[in-house]
DNA sequence: GACCAGGCACATC
DNA sequence: GATGTGCATGGT
């Protein structure tokens, strides 16, 4: 392990957590209704997928078994403020099969599983990538898994913290061995670089008054 | 009207 | 294994 690297991590971390944090992850009263959210945040804004989800509550759809008994189209329709709602409900479909068949709905039973097979499990389902995968197993099965987004990468590689062209896996294993594994701590991790890439590290930057500002300078790399 | 959002499956090379 | 494309709504 990089001494280095371990302490600029603990640094923005700090810097960050200290502007935005403590965050509280995931936005979610149970681990199904994180599982249902991780698929319906693919590439679409949170406020959008809030709607969906209350749309599922008010017609107490937020439920695996009435999910699974609900016609795709109309499960569609409930989800449709998400985007993609027909990819989407598709994915949900497969969830709902995937944690039916593998764990009879019980989500202490899949919280019992190890990690390198429960990921690749999870890998299996339809509309399941790294990064759902991810979520899943930190925020709902409280799993020590680093989650990496499009706002990690551009955040790191704009800092000058990893090269631009880090793939998923380069940049979680990166910083996977530059931080202890500790679910508490990717967590708010996670949700600090995601506030915090909203509000400063956008495609097109402006990154004034962003918490890693001073950061830039002790890193020796610009957000430009 | 353009750009963006907490990706993924699938086709193609 | 890397790269390109379709998927879709809602906020700024």
């Amino acid at each position: 392990m990089s001494q280095a690297y371990e302490k600029l991590l603990l640094e923005a971390y700090r810097l960050m957590l200290a502007a935005f944090g403590p965050l509280n992850w995931w936005p979610g009263d149970s681990p199904w209704e994180v599982m249902v959210g991780a698929i319906l945040t693919q590439n679409t804004a949170w406020s959008n997928v809030e709607k969906a989800i209350i749309n599922l509550k008010v017609h107490d759809m937020l439920d695996v078994s009435k999910m699974a008994a609900t016609p795709i189209e109309q499960l569609a329709q409930l989800i449709r403020p998400s985007g993609y709602y027909k990819q989407k409900a598709k994915k949900l479909k497969a969830l709902v099969s995937f944690f039916q068949r593998e764990y009879g709905c019980d989500i202490d039973k899949m919280r019992k599983e190890e990690l390198p097979g429960l990921r690749d499990k999870l890998l299996g389902v339809h509309g399941i990538g790294p990064e759902t995968a991810d979520s899943i197993l930190l925020y709902a099965l409280d799993k020590p898994v680093f989650v990496v987004d499009a706002y990690t990468k551009r955040i790191s590689s704009r800092h000058g913290i990893i090269p631009e062209s880090y793939n998923y896996y380069q940049t979680q294993e990166f910083f996977e061995m530059h931080i202890v594994p500790d679910v508490a701590l990717y967590n708010e991790y996670h949700a600090l670089i995601v506030y915090t890439g909203k509000e400063f590290c956008r495609p097109k930057p402006r990154c004034t008054g962003c918490p890693l500002e001073r950061f830039n300078a002790e890193g020796g790399a610009k957000c430009t």
